[in-house]
DNA sequence: CATCTAAAGTTATAATATTACATGTGGATT
DNA sequence: AATCCACATGTAATATTATAACTTTAGATG
């Protein structure tokens, strides 16, 4: 349950991340039939851009309309099939949401929310998924999907509220 | 990290179920000094009174207003307040709260949340969240709160299912 | 009683999300 | 190519969830 080798908060080549990201959302689209249109695809990209956790609303407001009336509804739309694919989280502590880097098919996760810059930092969940699994079994629970979420400071930003108290 | 003595699914005596989470309420809120005014009060024994997770709009319908304005913004501040006190939880899955009826101060909590009656039965998260501090020191990152919650279905409601289905 | 603070009251509005129905589009089938 | 179908989009309206700003009241304390 190692830490994602992509921290958001430390250097990365941020253009080869979202590529890569965008081919394999192509990927995993393809193998499973469904297609990744424009808006989707547009969405997705407006995510990948940031690491960051957006809402629906921020996600309208980039969005280039073309002409069209900003419909909330498409935004939405795009994001519950970006979700359904594994190709961005809900944060739900901020009703938001975050694209998913990893290039992994059909995974839980952990996310890390920062609350100064909305960064969020995700981990593989396959240690505190099975934990919960095992509790869920033992009060006969079934398991449809799992939030597992921390809210706090990012490296960064945890950094630059110790200098300000200092 | 063991299930809940009283999971809310099995038959139990709701009655001191629920006066003894509200004489508990009360020792936790004059321990730290904060008063269980009414209006806080009647918040928590409505939630108290269901183990459901209900909309805060729910808890404004079903609220004595006795004359007033019917105003969110109350039903709000209740539950900030009793969320303060580890007295109720935010059910973030599904923008709702639940009472918390453990005799625990300042806890963590897993909620388990029945998609189809909205039970929510809550454990214990010591592990679980020892295990996310852990991913967390990994990668440099504070946690404030922590948000552990599994969507699926509660024993009766999964019976149901399959009875339905045979 | 004067004063201070926390809580409640009131009104308005912001932010988030969904429903319903019409229209378009790409791919398969004939 | 014409037809059909499933899926995606367009559009409008509305439902649901949450907060802001400001006033008034009630409880504690000197």
């Amino acid at each position: 349950m190692a830490v994602e080798p992509r921290p958001p908060a430390s250097p990365h080549d941020h253009q080869s991340c979202i590529s890569e990201a965008l081919a394999h959302a192509e990927t995993v689209c393809q193998s499973r039939n469904k297609r990744l249109t424009e808006n989707r695809r547009a969405v997705l990209e407006l995510l990948l851009d940031s690491h960051c956790a957006l809402g629906a609303y921020e996600i309208l407001r980039r969005f280039d309309w073309g002409g069209r009336a900003q419909a909330p509804v498409q935004v939405y739309r795009a994001l519950e099939f970006l979700e359904s694919m594994g190709l961005a989280h809900r944060v739900a502590s901020s009703n938001a949401y975050v694209a998913c880097y990893r290039l992994v098919e059909r995974h839980g996760a952990v996310l890390f929310v920062c609350k100064a810059c909305r960064v969020v930092m995700e981990c593989e969940e396959v240690k505190l998924g099975s934990m919960m699994d095992e509790l869920a079994q033992q009060s006969g629970f079934t398991i449809h999907t799992r939030l597992l979420e921390a809210v706090g400071y990012c490296p960064k930003c945890a950094g630059e509220a110790e200098d300000a108290s200092a």
